[in-house]
DNA sequence: CAATATCTACGATAATTATCGTAGTGTAGT
DNA sequence: ACTACACTACGATAATTATCGTAGATATTG
């Protein structure tokens, strides 16, 4: 019954939480409605589903929120270069055996 | 409650599945014990474990499975290529914004 | 043969993610 | 002021994943 999970370690981002983390950086701090017209009606996921990933995000910790104004607006707290490393070096982990070479050849 | 779901898209497969993939293409077809030794023992993850997943994946169709020997035989059933092309171009889409000049030099 | 080890099958369970509805509250337009 | 709209909070739920225990069958070894 010994549930071994990684209770808190720090976790990757999930795909979703990437996708929105990816506006952030694109756009700089946004509000929900502006996170959602970028991904959520191209991908017709609903407002208040980008709302509850962006609330879980920021009780993890991912994003920073300022309540000033009536439209929260949230800004990552994780630096795109950080996170890109940390994504690859797990997709060399997990697919490419460790080899950055066999990675790049892939890519072209 | 509209519960939209991909019912049946195909799916990337998950981290676990992707190490357990990363293992049939070194070995080539491989008994659960031989994976275990390859990733369980380090992981830290137990035997039925590697074995629960295997059988999952068999059911996916991700492995085809020998069942000649009372030891099951897997093989991944999906190129190497194709599943490193598939988690690129997620990658790229989710945290490069697309751009591959960037990853190349993110792996560098 | 009896005991031990090794396998598979199967089910249970917890954690995580994705998804949305509804309620409540505040803002803006007429 | 009333109505329509916009926003957040919160909870529900389903799917997926990871994890392992236990049972039952078979093989191995003393």
């Amino acid at each position: 019954m010994a549930r071994r999970r990684k209770e808190s370690e720090s976790q990757r981002p999930s795909d979703g939480e990437l996708r929105i983390l990816n506006v952030l950086w694109k756009r700089g701090p946004s509000t929900v409605r502006e996170v959602f017209e970028l991904i959520g009606e191209k991908s017709g996921v609903g407002y208040t589903t980008v709302l509850k990933v962006l609330q879980v995000m920021h009780e993890k910790g991912l994003v920073t929120r300022d309540e000033a104004e009536r439209s929260h607006v949230y800004t990552a707290n994780l630096s795109r270069d950080d996170v890109q490393e940390q994504v690859v070096d797990e997709l060399l982990d997990t697919v490419f055996d460790g080899s950055k070479k066999r990675l790049v050849m892939r890519i072209l």
